[in-house]
DNA sequence: TCCATATTTGACATATTTGACAAGTCAAAT
DNA sequence: ATTTGACTTGTCAAATATGTCAAATATGGA
């Protein structure tokens, strides 16, 4: 798989866990642990950037759910 | 949970998956798309770096597992 | 429409991952 | 003791993730 094609997958489950706990970027900004900005999350979620595992790990509690389960998409990769 | 503590269970699943294969950080660098090198294995084996999900991804597919998978840890994080 | 909120995008600086190579450590075998 | 294999560690440069701010754009409601 494309790197490309991977970093969208990954920022879609990301803005859908999101979307589904009815919170704005900004509120999810606001949970995060340690510095972010809804800069970051928007190209996280638009899959313009190849985030780290902490980060992803970060955004993950923020949204009350296990590192697994973010990454636990719907697509088989 | 601290990000040291994160990256340490993180390259301690790459380890055990990649020892059961029966694989050498050579033989697992070899079958990895694209480049990387020992060093980095090494480096995240150990949690002394943060990798990108894409690396871990090329690493989950050189060890014949899902991304998933990989990330599938004893400890709930 | 207008207004407020939400999101995206650009520009820039900083921090860190990654790739590459060299050198070091360590254990096991001969 | 030397060699061999596996792994670690250091350094360097390049690429890129992240942080911050500002501006532009989109979205939704009154």
């Amino acid at each position: 798989m494309e790197k490309s094609d991977l970093l969208k997958i990954v920022g879609k489950r990301v803005q859908e866990l999101r979307i589904s706990k009815g919170l704005t970027q900004v509120d999810l900004v606001g949970k995060i642990e340690g510095e972010i900005d809804t800069t970051n999350i928007s190209r996280i979620e638009s899959g313009r950037t190849n985030p780290t595992i902490f980060t992803l790990y970060r955004i993950s509690k923020a949204l009350d759910v296990s590192l697994i389960e973010l990454l636990n998409f719907k697509t088989e990769i």
